[in-house]
DNA sequence: AGCACGCCGACT
DNA sequence: GTCGGCGTGCTC
């Protein structure tokens, strides 16, 4: 600075509570004006605390605040744009985040500098070999583009210019990715970077392959085995531009890439793009704001776009291409839904029907492995009529009440309605009621008696647990070493593997039936995948759903392939009871030392809500309170809001949460906002 | 009077 | 979140 007046910073300072999380000004020794900037880590004086970190945010000359109450600058940090300090694309993304996401300022800041660290000790730049050293390079087979392939591929491509979104809706086998390495080819050779994000990098093996195989050295992998030393040196590559495409899960959304031209999310609908910690982001949204601020492209894809998304595409918010037909036209898996009630007829009680059984034999006298899915490893127990297949649902909030053994009554995780468990169906009068709910560790116990011989893999949230034993199970598999793979969702992902000819899904319904307004879109999902999955290698593929109501649309739908049916059938059952895509969902937590004050503070909550409405328009807000069973032995409550994610109707709840925990008489209360959680029990 | 503990609330 | 201030109330 030229001038001799006083420069001011706004600092935001790491370990603040919500309550406390504003910026605070100080003033830059005169030692310093040359160097402050915003961007850069600080050392600064904060109430008794000598030396609190904290990150400029903005520099400037005037200030409101009182002389005598601001304070000095202590030190700065090193400048390394997006490693040890902010760039400005970095501090926006910052400034987005705070503000969207109801976190503090520090929260969004070591997002975003996952390394930056104040530590005056220089760390000293250890050795680290690049990562992807161990992976082997084939040549790379050029494709050609089928018709289809090539048109969707000329319209997204349009958009590499101007930006925007894009959707590309291609069934299972359609070969996305060769539409992907088009794309990317191009982004290359005008000099932009791009940016490809999967649900799990783990189970995404062979893309990463592909990738590697066409670009080399300039691809990096992010993913999770990553030490942080090779983490930080892959950081600095990208940072440096050595590495022009980056490939990593929703984390890699905030690697220091520059000039970036295109952001592909594959498999769009899936749930881990949703951050579950704090700051409780959306990939998709995070996405879309670097791409928007960049100029760049966004690319979702999917074989079942989330319904939000499609929508947009539907409305035409979002650009939108499609590919009807499998890649390599090879034949669809033979699909067969299998109806339980025939198993309870003929004296089976055990998850796995006779065709199922008999497939599996003949798998096992073959020598190829079949894969088995189940979806919950848990006992959630829900009550349907076994004559026409209908679960008892809330007649509020139109989701399926699980069971509840203590009170001997259906409870809705909504809203909180209960009722005992009817005598008879109330849509058909059957008068016979059915308890359905069984884990995968009952499964693998049937299974063992069923097939002695069988060598039977379980992988679930139990078994994997243990760090590496995901790889360790899906290897072995894969070395064929085991006959049977039996697990949850996790092993729909990504699976791969030529010898496998069988697919099963034991109990399709306790997915269809959970009490999530997603339930049926989930399963649809997942169904698709799994009837995608079976017609991998050349040897012809079966897959068997085994359900109670296997003439449910879900399944008829999903049977079909019939994305746009189901959705259009869905959507107005979602229009009708206002769900997303018709609005957004925001859900807010309290956690009490006792679930008597935990519900009382939502009560609480939600009449501050009600009044703070009168004042601006939040429009609509059914919330009811509605307890979930304990998490972390601590008592949870929590509300639903049907809203509208704008800034308007963020700023009035982050008005309300914000008065709310500072008023002393909630200091027991913990309250945590999730705005479009992925699930909701 | 002298001290321990717990709650309050300010923090630039 | 953190920490000093200070009120309450107990003990020597």
């Amino acid at each position: 600075m030229l001038n001799n007046s006083t420069l001011y910073a706004l600092v935001a300072i790491k370990g603040l509570p919500v309550s406390a999380d504003r910026l605070y000004t100080y003033s830059v020794p005169n030692e310093l004006t040359d160097s402050a900037k915003a961007g850069l880590l600080c050392s600064v004086p904060f109430g008794r605390k000598k030396e609190a970190e904290g990150v400029i945010v903005s520099v400037s000359e005037t200030t409101d605040v009182p002389r005598d109450k601001i304070r000095l600058i202590t030190s700065l940090g090193e400048e390394e744009p997006d490693i040890l300090s902010l760039s400005e694309s970095g501090l926006s993304l910052v400034l987005y985040i705070k503000d969207r996401y109801f976190c503090t300022y520090w929260d969004a800041v070591s997002l975003v500098l996952p390394f930056g660290k104040l530590s005056g000790k220089k760390g000293r730049q250890q050795r680290v070999k690049d990562p992807l050293a161990k992976l082997e390079r084939h040549p790379f087979e050029e494709t050609v583009l089928n018709p289809e392939q090539q048109k969707a591929y000329e319209e997204i491509k349009k958009g590499l210019s101007g930006g925007g979104v894009h959707l590309l809706f291609g069934v299972t086998g359609s070969g996305k990715t060769h539409v992907y390495i088009k794309l990317i080819d191009d982004v290359l050779s005008s000099g932009k970077t791009a940016l490809f994000l999967v649900p799990e990098i783990a189970l995404t093996y062979q893309i990463v392959s592909r990738l590697y195989d066409r670009y080399g050295e300039s691809l990096a992998v992010l993913h999770s085995a990553l030490t942080p030393a090779e983490r930080k040196h892959t950081f600095r590559l990208i940072a440096e531009g050595k590495k022009k495409i980056v490939v990593g899960t929703r984390s890699a959304l905030f690697t220091p890439i520059k000039s970036l031209g295109l952001i592909i999310i594959d498999e769009e609908q899936e749930n881990s793009y949703k951050s579950e910690m704090t700051p409780k982001y959306g990939a998709r949204e995070i996405a879309a704001f670097k791409a928007n601020r960049e100029k760049a492209l966004l690319l979702i894809a999917s074989a079942t776009p989330s319904f939000e998304s499609f929508r947009l595409a539907e409305s035409k918010v979002i650009g939108f291409s499609e590919i009807k037909e499998r890649f390599n036209g090879g034949p669809l898996p033979k699909v067969v839904l299998v109806d339980m009630h025939d198993e309870i007829d003929k004296g089976n009680s055990t998850p796995f029907g006779s065709l199922l059984v008999e497939e599996i034999s003949r798998n096992l006298k073959n020598g190829e492995q079949t894969v088995l899915f189940m979806n919950h490893r848990g006992y959630n127990t829900f009550v349907s009529c076994l004559d026409c297949g209908e679960a008892i649902v809330c007649p509020y909030c139109g989701v399926t009440m699980p069971y509840h053994k203590k009170s001997e009554r259906l409870i809705c995780h909504y809203c909180g309605y209960s009722v005992p468990v009817p005598e008879k169906c109330p849509s058909c009068g059957g008068k016979t009621m059915k308890f359905s709910g069984v884990g995968t560790q009952k499964a693998e116990e049937d299974l063992a008696k069923i097939f002695p011989e069988a060598r039977i893999l379980r992988m679930d949230a139990d078994t994997v647990s243990e760090k590496g034993s995901r790889d360790a199970i899906l290897s072995s598999f894969s070395r064929g070493e085991c006959d049977i793979l039996l697990g949850t969702q996790m092993i729909t992902k990504g699976l791969d593997f030529p010898n496998v000819t069988l697919v099963g899904v034991l109990l399709a319904d306790t997915m269809l039936f959970s009490s999530d307004f997603r339930a049926f879109e989930k399963t649809f999902s997942l169904m698709t995948q799994v009837v995608g999955r079976a017609g991998r290698s050349q040897k012809t593929g079966r897959a068997i759903i085994q359900s109670f109501y296997p003439s449910h649309r879900v399944f008829r739908y999903a049977l079909d392939q019939d994305y746009i049916g189901f959705y259009r059938n869905e959507t107005s059952f979602r229009k009708t009871m206002l769900y997303p895509p018709f609005c957004d969902i925001c859900q807010v937590s309290f956690i009490a030392p006792t679930e008597a004050k935990a519900l009382q503070a939502a009560e609480r909550f939600e009449n501050a809500l009600r009044s703070a409405q009168g004042e601006l328009p939040l429009r609509v807000i059914p919330a009811k309170a509605t307890h979930v069973p304990m998490v972390d032995t601590k008592p949870r409550v929590r509300i639903l809001l049907k809203c509208i994610d704008n800034r308007k109707q963020r700023s009035v709840l982050s008005g309300v949460y914000l008065s709310f925990i500072k008023d002393p008489a909630n200091k027991e209360i913990r309250v945590d906002i999730d705005m479009n959680p992925v699930n909701i029990g």
